[in-house]
Formats: structure tokens, sequence, C-alpha cells
DNA sequence: CGGAAATTTGAGACGAATCAATAGCTGTGG
DNA sequence: CCACAGCTATTGATTCGTCTCAAATTTCCG
């Protein structure tokens, strides 16, 4: 009766999608089996490239990825990053070109996702990925133009913590961060060196914990009201 | 044979969408007829408030509106802002809820505009116009990260000239911004005192003259350069 | 013309960058 | 299993960019 339950590599990816739209049986069906064909890709490598044109969608499925912007002086600016189940290079125009480099930050595993109508159920699903990546694009210009660095640095991993709750990848407050402080200082607009001395303050306030690549927010809530943050909502319904 | 031109008034925001995707007769009827019903709005008025549903979507005609958003504690950040020509409340997903408060900033005049199924002419150009918004939004990311006061200025007086280039609203490098030196301030992450030094020494370096609420640029090309801009590309065909 | 808003100027304080050096960690090959 | 190379994290001293506060001036608008 009931489908065989997904390969436990790709339940993080499943469940943070299906939170996002209601799936009937079939439309799981067609997303899961998109899902076990999934590719491993190393560290380092360019999913998408800024200025060319798009192939097609995938997901991401284990592992980080981000959005990246490289100055010609050599400055670096990451603009989004990319946590399991996310969605990439889905484009409603015809002809798509990237609008940004799009690069695994660790070993990673893609999978190709099909097209589907707008006016279909997984088509429903994609608009509202689009719609949340857009909401974190406007978070992060509101971090970067008007938080001190104290401040984006702990409303950046309420962000992380908030987007990985949906894969099941938090316990208890604490989830694996894959990434250095240089990647944070150049998520953020700051040096890595400033990234250090505000996450020690962090950790003596006894916000944030971070040790060896996991961090622990004690009271993500409280965290969030001290800094005033609020989830982004992008339909009338759930999510 | 032809249609009868459009009445001018309208003439700036039809040159801008027109020239986003290629329309038949019938489109640009089907979009004129939208204009020509535009209404009037005054300043400082919300024409979409986060966190509320989005009734339908709009074209901006006339004047300058900003997506806005309004910390606890009175900071503000200003996250795009929007020219004549752009399209406002467009979304894909179901009961969509607004992510950000836009506002108008001048005396405005909006459309309301139709809805298009993805697959039809003004569907694309809807889909361009939303990927070339969100291309927008990342230059905005990386101006507050990674560039200083001085370039974030004239990189975004360069963003102004080219996407008002469309609408025919420049001549030889002059136009119309109808922007305080803080509402500049607060789309930059900056204080308005500092964006005023910081405009004195632009107009210095021969690089921004800006009087009256009017802008210009002596030479755009030399000035994007210098600053290693380039402008946002979404389809391989044009825009 | 008058009042409010916007711009301009100055002095000083503060947050974050820079430069530089050390220590810790991770993986690799001998 | 150890030694080494190369990142990554940490610490200190100093500089620089931007903010803050305050006041004067100019511009805009009714």
């Amino acid at each position: 009766m009931a489908d065989p339950p997904p390969p436990p590599f790709v339940a993080a990816a499943l469940d943070r999608l299906v939170a996002l739209a209601p799936l009937d049986q079939d439309d799981r069906r067609i997303l899961l089996g998109a899902l076990v064909r999934g590719r491993q890709v190393r560290p380092r490598r360019d999913l998408v490239v800024e200025g060319r044109p798009v192939a097609g969608s995938m997901v991401l499925i284990d592992g980080w990825a981000a959005r990246v912007r490289l100055l010609a002086d050599g400055r670096r600016q990451f603009l989004a990053f990319l946590l399991p189940g996310d969605l990439i290079g889905v484009h409603r125009q015809r002809a798509p070109v990237a609008s940004a480099t799009i690069v695994t930050l660790t070993h990673a595993t893609v999978a190709t996702v099909p097209h589907a109508p707008a006016d279909s159920a997984l088509g429903h699903l994609y608009a509202v990925d689009g719609a949340l990546a857009e909401a974190y694009l406007l978070a992060q210009i509101t971090r970067l133009g008007r938080l001190s660095a104290q401040e984006r640095i702990s409303d950046l991993l309420l962000e992380f913590h908030e987007r990985l709750v949906p894969t099941g990848l938090v316990r208890r407050g604490s989830f694996d961060v894959p990434l250095t402080q240089e990647m944070i200082a150049d998520a953020l607009g700051l040096t890595s060196v400033h990234v250090n001395r505000m996450l020690q303050q962090a950790r003596r306030d006894g916000d944030v914990l971070w040790e060896r690549g996991r961090v622990t927010l004690p009271d993500p809530a409280a965290l969030a009201t001290k800094l005033g943050r609020n989830p982004p909502r992008v339909t009338a319904a759930g999510c």
C-alpha cells in the first residue's frame, strides 16, 4: 500500500522539499525518483557559472554550496548559501543565463529535477522555493546593510538553524556548519579576523557554541528575540 | 494600419517593458490597455505590506518606489529601488505573502497588469523582469558586502543610469534621482553624513554631478570600468 | 515669506580592517 | 607512525573608514 521508505541519504532533502508544499503520492514518487539518481560532486566545483546558459534544474541533496560573486581585484562575496533540499537553476524565462556562480563548499550530492508546469503541484513547490530563496536574499541585504558584525553572525547562524530544522539535521540546537571563518567573513562583509573575535564574544555571551564544525545555539528562540529576527513567510498557507 | 502612439506619460514604462521581451501587436495592445488605466499615488504610501497577502500584479508607470525593511529599533534598509516600468507583486506561488514592504518615494502612477500564463509572451516578460530584479538584488548584496562607501555610491548611480536608459529618461548622462542623501544612505548601509562627504569627493573626482535632484555621469562607461562593473544579463537573447 | 526638510561642515569616538606572528589541525607520504 | 606542508584559527598592535553628535547653512514647499 504505502511506498517503501526513501533511502536515508535523501531524507534531509526530501523532508525539506515536501515541507514547502503539499504533494500527492504521484508527485512524491516523481521527486523521489529524481533524488535517488544523485551524483557526487567534489568541493570547490562550479555547478553553475555566472554569465553562462543554465542547463537544467537541480536539487542539492547533501552537502553545502553557495552562490558567489568574485570581484576583479580578488574580493569575494557569498550571496547565499545552499543547504540540502535547496533547488538550483530553476528559471522561468527562456534561454536563462546564470546571474551568479554556484560552487560546492563541501563534498556534495546533486540530482537533476524534472521541469514542471507552473500550475502543477511540483511547479508550485518550485515557486515557493524560489520565493523563499528571494526572501533570504532580502534578509542578507538587511544583515549587510544595517546589522553590526556581532548581529550579522548570530543572525546568519539563526538562519542556518531555521533552514535546517525541516531537514531533520538539527538535534537540540546543534547542527553541522562546514564553513571556515573566512567563508563566514566573505558572506557577511567582514574579515576572518573580525569574525573570529566576534565568535569568541558570542561564545562568552552564551549565545553560540562552535566546535569542530558543529554549531550549537543553546536557545535559538531567545537569540531570535534578542535580534528582533522573524522567519520569512512567503505563502498564506504553511511555510 | 499601425496603432496610435501611446500617451506620452506611459512611454517610459512601456519602452522599458517592451525592451525586456519581444511582444506581438496583441500583447502590446494588452499591455498598453493596462498602462493607460494608471492611478495616482502620493509619496510615502505603501503599495504592498510585508507579511500581508499580495492582491495582484502592478506596474510602476511614473515615479520611484522602494522595497524597504524596518528594524524594531528604527533602523531602515532599502532593499531595492523601483523605477518606471518595473513590475510589482508578480508572484508564482499560490496565496503569496509579501516578503517586504513597497513604498512610493515620490508621487507615482501605478497600474494593474493582467495575470499571464507562464508560456505566453507576457508571462515570459514577467519572468525576465523577475530575473532582472533578482540580479539587482545580488548586485546590492555585493555592493553592501564588498564595496567601499565611495564605490557603493558610484555603483548605485551607475545602476540607475543603466536601468533608466531603456525608459528614455536619460539625456546625455543626466537623469533625475528623486532621492535624499538619507535614502541613499539607508540603501547603502551608510549614514547620510558620510554619503554627503563621499558625494562631494565623487564630484571633485569628476565622476558624478548631482544638482537639484538631477544626476549627471560625465562618462558612465569610464566609471563602470573604474569600478569593474558590468550590467546583469539574464537571458541568452537580448537584455 | 516662513518653517521644515535637506545639505553641509567640524571634532571626536568607535568599529572593523590591516599587518604580522603564533599555534592548532588535517591530511599526506615516507 | 611520524614529519611535514598547508590550511585554519587565534592573538596583538596599530591604522583607517565610518559613525556620532552638534551646529550652521541652504533648499524646498506651502
